[in-house]
RNA sequence: GGCGGCAUAGCUCAGUUGGCUAGAGCAUGCGGUUCAUACCCGCAGUGUCCCCGGUUCGAAUCCAGGUGCCGCUACCA
């Protein structure tokens, strides 16, 4: 029977269309998941989304629709996930959705499962609780510290909660991660250990009750199971753990293969182990953390305007092009930075001059010296040795660089024989052999030399730029015999007599300077129709009777000292005059927009009469009023400053 | 602030457990070639290995301190 190997990629968040980044993933375990089956693996490739949770829900209410058609617009609709992955030739024997019903049926099974052997328990999760909108928020989603929604007060407040025992779970998830290959690269094992497992891993909050987009918990109704649970046991229902519509658990697991990036390196190495421990599962091969693209050495963010769209991208150079440079270009454990600039070049060096036309000068000359058709009569010397030597040699490292999830070495290998290849030419001058009729054994062999190198190097590429190594193959004469992976190294497949077909160009030149002009205009502009010039928030619909607004004390205040908290970034601490001759301490997280020096002596406004609350130790005692706005998706605040003839103390109304 | 990562040629990066004049690709300059997609081949460079100490016969590599960039995380009433 065929060795198994069965590999993922995270199942995508679909509250936007993904970028570049998600396609570097996908297209990576792609090429691995391909490179397998070239080598006769029982490959099973599994992507898929993650579609449930508050995010969802409430984009899904500001479009107006139900969150199922938000989501299915999303990955199935036109331009979405699957056309995506369709585009870009991702050949996934699954997709799995958490909201299929066989995956929602068995997260009930596994939560219950877990429920019941005690590592889940009910407890209290404490938060900050808006009573009209019926919505817990944690302290960092809190806007102005009121709640998001509908901006009125919260107040601290216990909600029953399930919880996972993860701290039960602390020591053999160390061991395992120290036990070696379960983590890479190994950098990621010690950032695991230092950042939560020495410091003590907490118990984990497993159920919601402040949305209900979610699998709902059973057995305990206005429950629904968070994402760590349903997310992460994507990878096993999708092979039939726990429901019916597939049957291939005991046949994948646990030779699987997790591909993250490094941000949920964390949910993968230590929450789902400790969870697969909880329902007594095997644990996974491997969990390998990949980098990030970057831009100019920050994040790729939507709020910057430097979020890269695959599909421009892919119609523009081609899918193999864009295919191939993610995956030659970076290394896969670190981060890259992504330039147009870096595609192109890349492009044009590695795919238009090194293989393109090496592919189209070897069967040029094929028909120009032969008329299509090599004859039989060979003439070998000591360079032909070398090249097969080589094949081998770089067939057989490509190997073990593949099986060590590292792509871009692996393709450094192919173009080592594609750059001795085209040295190899000019070292043998076939045109001056042409000259002499007492030369055709010769003329013919060196030929034969060269296509037998450039199938050798098709068949590495063959998991990386499939549709191109498809027409190469043929343009060479190589039929699916001799694309097969255990010739590769090997010299003297293709027939003696092989016929060619010069055919289209495989990978056109790119005319650097307009494409990049292109580009650039297209995302100028497209930066400029995502990010509006102002923004401000729309007004609060709702109203307030004048007595409520009565209530709030706003008065005028001079700033007598401020000064920055100690071992916080954003807070300052404001002494103020409020005219009543006691200093009154303040503190603002406004320290980004403003230096202490430039505030003192200023007059502003603050609340006074809003409860203490302590910040860093602190107390303060009302707050700040500042003005804000967005400047092309940026935060801007301006303090409110007014006249200083204004007296300390004196009320607004 | 806590934790972590990174810093090497103009650019992107390699440099394994400390060891010969610090490397590759791209870009640059010069030469060659004409089969080919203005392509290919050869040659030539250039470095304060972020800074400052220390350990050592010997440090890009190890240790202490510093600087800069990046990420995660905490406090923005």
């Amino acid at each position: 029977m065929k060795e198994t190997f069965y590999i993922t990629t995270p199942i995508y968040y679909p509250s936007a269309k993904l970028h570049i980044g998600h396609t570097y993933c996908t297209v990576a375990t792609d090429a691995i998941a391909r490179y397998k089956r070239l080598r006769g693996y029982d490959v099973m490739f599994l992507t898929g989304t993650d579609e449930h949770g508050q995010k969802i829900e409430e984009k899904a209410k500001e479009a107006g629709v139900t969150p199922q058609q938000f989501v299915d617009e999303i990955v199935t609709g036109e331009g979405g996930i699957l056309d995506l992955w369709k585009l870009m030739n991702i050949s996934n024997d699954r997709f799995i959705r958490t909201t299929d019903d066989y995956h929602v049926a068995a997260v009930q099974k596994i939560f219950k499962k877990m429920y019941d052997n005690g590592d889940i328990y009910k407890g209290a999760y404490k938060g900050k609780y808006c009573t009209p909108c019926e919505s817990f928020w944690t302290e960092s989603q809190l806007v102005d510290g009121k709640c998001p929604d509908c901006g009125r007060e919260v107040h601290d407040a216990e909600e029953e909660a399930y919880f996972f025992r993860l701290s039960k779970y602390a020591k053999p998830v160390q061991e395992l991660l120290e036990s070696g290959t379960f983590l890479e690269p190994a950098s990621r094992v010690n950032e695991m250990i230092n950042n939560f497992i020495k410091p003590g891993l907490e118990d984990l909050c497993v159920s919601r009750t402040s949305f209900s987009w979610g699998v709902p918990v059973d057995f305990d109704p206005g429950h629904v199971v968070y994402v760590w649970v349903d997310a992460l046991f994507n990878y096993a229902t999708a092979m039939g753990y726990m429901n019916d519509r597939y049957n291939d658990l005991d046949k994948y697991w646990p030779n699987v293969h997790h591909i993250v990036g490094k941000e949920i390196v964390r949910f993968h190495s230590i929450i789902w182990p400790a969870m697969l421990m909880s329902v007594g599962m095997p644990m996974p091969q491997k969990v390998y953390g990949h980098g990030w693209l970057v831009i100019d050495g920050g994040k790729m963010s939507k709020s910057k305007g430097n979020v890269v769209d695959p599909y421009v991208l892919a119609e523009k150079f081609g899918v193999d092009a864009l295919r191939f440079f993610l995956l030659r270009t970076f290394p896969f454990g670190s981060d890259g930075n992504f330039s147009n600039e870096l595609l192109i070049n890349t492009i044009n060096v590695d795919l238009a001059n090194s293989l393109g036309n090496l592919v189209s000068r070897t069967t040029a000359m094929v028909e120009k010296y032969f008329g299509g058709t090599l004859p039989a009569d060979r003439c070998h010397d000591a360079l032909d040795d070398e090249i097969s030597a080589m094949m081998k040699e770089c067939t057989e490292k490509y190997a073990g660089f593949m099986d060590a999830f590292q792509p871009h070495l692996a393709l450094e290998e192919a173009f080592r024989l594609i750059g001795r290849a085209n040295k190899y030419i000019d070292e043998s001058a076939p045109w001056v052999l042409a000259k002499d009729e007492a030369n055709r054994a010769r003329l013919a062999t060196v030929l034969y030399t060269l296509l037998e190198a450039i199938r050798s190097a098709l068949t590495m590429l063959v998991p990386f730029i499939p549709e191109s190594c498809a027409k190469a193959f043929e343009q060479i004469g190589a039929d699916a015999a001799a694309q097969a992976w255990e010739k590769a190294g090997e010299y003297g497949v293709l027939p003696a007599e092989v016929s060619v077909h010069k055919g289209e160009t495989l990978f056109p030149r790119i005319d650097a300077a307009a494409m990049l002009a292109e580009l650039e205009a297209m995302q100028e502009a497209a930066k400029k129709a995502a990010l509006p010039a102002l923004e401000v928030e729309p007004l609060t619909e709702e109203t307030i009777d004048f007595d409520t607004f009565c209530k709030s004390d706003l008065r005028a205040v001079k700033i007598k000292n401020c000064e920055a908290v100690k071992k916080s970034d954003k807070l300052l601490k404001f002494t103020l005059d409020d005219g009543t001759g006691t200093d009154r301490i303040i503190l603002s997280g406004i320290h980004k927009y403003y230096e202490p020096d430039q505030l003192i002596g200023k007059t502003a406004v603050a609340i006074l009469n809003l409860p203490p609350r302590k910040m860093m130790g602190v107390e303060s005692n009302g707050m700040l009023i500042s003005a804000v706005h967005k400047e092309k998706g940026e935060e801007k605040l301006h303090l409110m400053l007014i006249d200083d003839a204004v007296p300390a103390g004196a009320k607004l109304c």
